[in-house]
DNA sequence: TATGCACCCTGTAGTAACTATAGGGTCAGG
DNA sequence: CCTGACCCTATAGTTACTACAGGGTGCATA
């Protein structure tokens, strides 16, 4: 299989594969006699693990720790758990925080009348270092 | 005030107020004999606004937008009031993108038993490009 | 006077994860 | 023979900083 069928079989872009083959995540496949990449099955399976990892939101290095992981078929699984329980916290961290922004974002927003900029309250609370009423 | 200074009373790093100089959000300031940068109020101000803007997820093109239209003070804040709008709808989605993802990986740890990785549904998950069970 | 130290300067390169471009080669159909 | 779709490598661009390298300034101290 060529690279531009592989790109279309799993949603990816024919850049990003070659990126992730420079990188070390995806094997480099034979060449045909025109040097073209030649895939098999088994990249079309790592390159969706990939894919599907990132769409989770995994880092490529945590993708590249998983892939090592998963190798070893035989090993306890604990630490693929580990990596995305790991994971999992620090999305929740990340929509903590967005929540919080997303408040403080909105309640800017209500205090905005329909005068000028000089009155507007979104601009004067840019400005200052707090929101004016948040505690902390 | 010289850029140390400016960097304590703003919590910014000093490499980072050089780097807003030369993007443009910041002016030039004068310099001392010793061609240090030397820093006044409308300065400070200035910086508290990217500062605080940057904090609520603002882009730097977006700050650069804000303090544009906030430097004609006559104006009317409609457009102020779109372009932070507009951000909140994007960290809406944000929220709810990775909301959506949080379900996935935890959906997904739950099925981790004990056993070795040839048997984790873990991986198992993430070689699918669907989560198996998963509508769409 | 020398020297050490904290501070400042410019310019460049590195980070994450791609994406885009330049400049070229391969191959099937018309 | 030519066009167009595909492929190749190598390099630079994106965001918002951060981290050097290599050097200058200015004050206090030995």
């Amino acid at each position: 299989m060529r690279i531009g069928e592989l790109a279309k079989q799993t949603g990816t872009k024919v850049e990003t594969i070659r990126y992730y083959e420079s990188s070390g995540l995806l094997p480099e496949p034979a060449r045909t006699q025109a040097n073209y990449r030649d895939y098999d099955l088994s990249h079309m399976e790592r390159l969706t693990f990939i894919r599907r990892s990132r769409a989770l939101g995994f880092t490529l290095e945590s993708v590249r720790e998983l892939l090592r992981l998963a190798d070893d078929s035989e090993d306890p699984c604990d630490a693929v758990d580990e990596v995305a329980s790991a994971h999992l916290v620090a999305v929740d961290q990340k929509i903590a925080d967005l929540t919080a922004l997303r408040e403080e974002l909105s309640l800017m927003l209500q205090c905005c009348g329909d005068g000028t900029v000089g009155e507007c309250k979104i601009v004067s609370a840019l400005a200052s270092p707090r929101l004016p009423g948040d505690a902390g």
